[in-house]
DNA sequence: CGCGAGTACGTACCGAGAGTACGGAGCCAT
DNA sequence: ATGGCTCCGTACTCTCGGTACGTACTCGCG
């Protein structure tokens, strides 16, 4: 395959080459991104995607150490592009309780993509390991997860320290992601929408009709359940 | 190999070779869980397995349709002791709240459990695909929370529908996953877990404080927030 | 304006590992 | 006892990730 079609003569100031290399690095990532999301991780083989991008094996290896360091790339564009619709639907919201529905909306949305389902939720944590799928997170998604915990959390009554600002920020996500996926997987996804809405919202609830009595924040040490303690049988 | 060692002369009413049969059979899903707990599934091999319970792939193939189908068994495995272990811890108790509150316990136990956290949900989504992860998930542990959550929701001064049970019993299933994963991956899993209780039990203690005010659970149709759509950009 | 050097690929090959075909040995009912 | 069927071993195939190496183009330097 000769030289063929510039495809991209691109725009930004940079030697030419380095702007076809650019190039063809943005299609094995779109090519990848596409094929994984459809099929899997273990059942896209890299032939399908050097094939897809129109170039061969070489180039893949050239531009990544392997399979894994170019799901790794896909995953860190899906997450970038996810955390970047929350942080774009938090725009300009300054009210905490505004800013937190704002976000779950954004969120909600956001887990439904496909490409978001498949790559991050799915196949992230077993193809990336759980350390690095931790990390990837924790700067980007959760990030925003975080903000928000902490605006609200603030806002009350209450303050409290950022250790336990991150265990409830834990929590949530957790609790959205599940939401987000039980109206994934729901034959009507506005029906299961509007219930997820309604439950996240009464627990919402729960929380402004403690702040308005006026109770205090937990405070580690007042245990309300046993410590659980790992045991193998 | 020439038929060695009899291994297990087991115990039930069955023809000798049968009883042969499942403990070869039991063997191998017990060397798989321990290599796919260690290594993962991608980085544990066929060979790996049948040379540790000392058989060949021959066996294998004769009891699985192939490595899926072991992973499988596996995972059964794990999720039914999970459960089992569940609903021992509910054994005998009649108050919801506390039911809940052993339930949660046993639930954060489970959760810590290297076997679980690699197979059920690191790897789980990944291999067996998020449908028929679903569905096994669905009728093990799944369950357990369904019901607790069906005990609490009922107990209140509320009731409510079973789709909007279901979707509460999700949304709190994965607040505990992730709720557990923190404590799994703390430094100081003590601290840690003593965070996370405090957290859920103030989560708790909101949802109390809305049934003692005698607030109303939510009725989908009362749009609390808006109806998210799934947006590929 | 060459021209050496390094980048950006392409090509050919290797080894590992999942799956298969087939054979045989022992056990169980008749 | 014996035919047949379960249970398992052996040997092979084939896909696929990874590697070694060759090459053309281009960019900066004198």
């Amino acid at each position: 395959m000769s030289k063929l079609v510039p495809k991209v003569p691109g725009v930004p100031g940079a030697t030419l080459r380095q702007q076809y290399s650019a190039s063809t690095k943005r299609g094995l990532v779109d090519v990848a991104e596409e094929l994984f999301t459809e099929h899997g991780y273990a059942a896209t083989s890299l032939d399908a995607i050097v094939s897809g991008a129109r170039v061969t094996k070489g180039a893949l290896y050239h531009h990544f150490s392997g399979k894994q360091a170019l799901f790794e790339a896909v995953f860190e564009r899906v997450e970038s592009d996810a955390s970047r619709a929350i942080q774009k639907a938090l725009k300009g919201k300054k009210d905490p309780w505004e800013k937190a529905r704002a976000g779950l909306e954004a969120f909600l949305a956001v887990v439904q993509e496909p490409r978001y389902r498949r790559i991050v939720v799915q196949e992230g944590p077993s193809v990336l390991g759980y350390e690095r799928f931790r990390e990837q997170e924790e700067r980007s998604t959760f990030a925003n997860v975080v903000d928000i915990v902490r605006a609200v959390l603030s806002a009350g009554t209450w303050e409290l320290d950022e250790p336990m600002i991150q265990t409830f920020a834990r929590i949530f996500f957790g609790a959205m992601s599940a939401a987000g996926e039980s109206v994934a997987v729901a034959d009507d996804a506005i029906v299961a929408a509007t219930r997820v809405e309604a439950a996240i919202g009464f627990i919402i609830a729960g929380f402004q009709s403690l702040a308005d009595a006026g109770v205090p924040l937990p405070d580690p040490g007042a245990t309300i359940l046993e410590v659980p303690t790992a045991v193998e049988e």
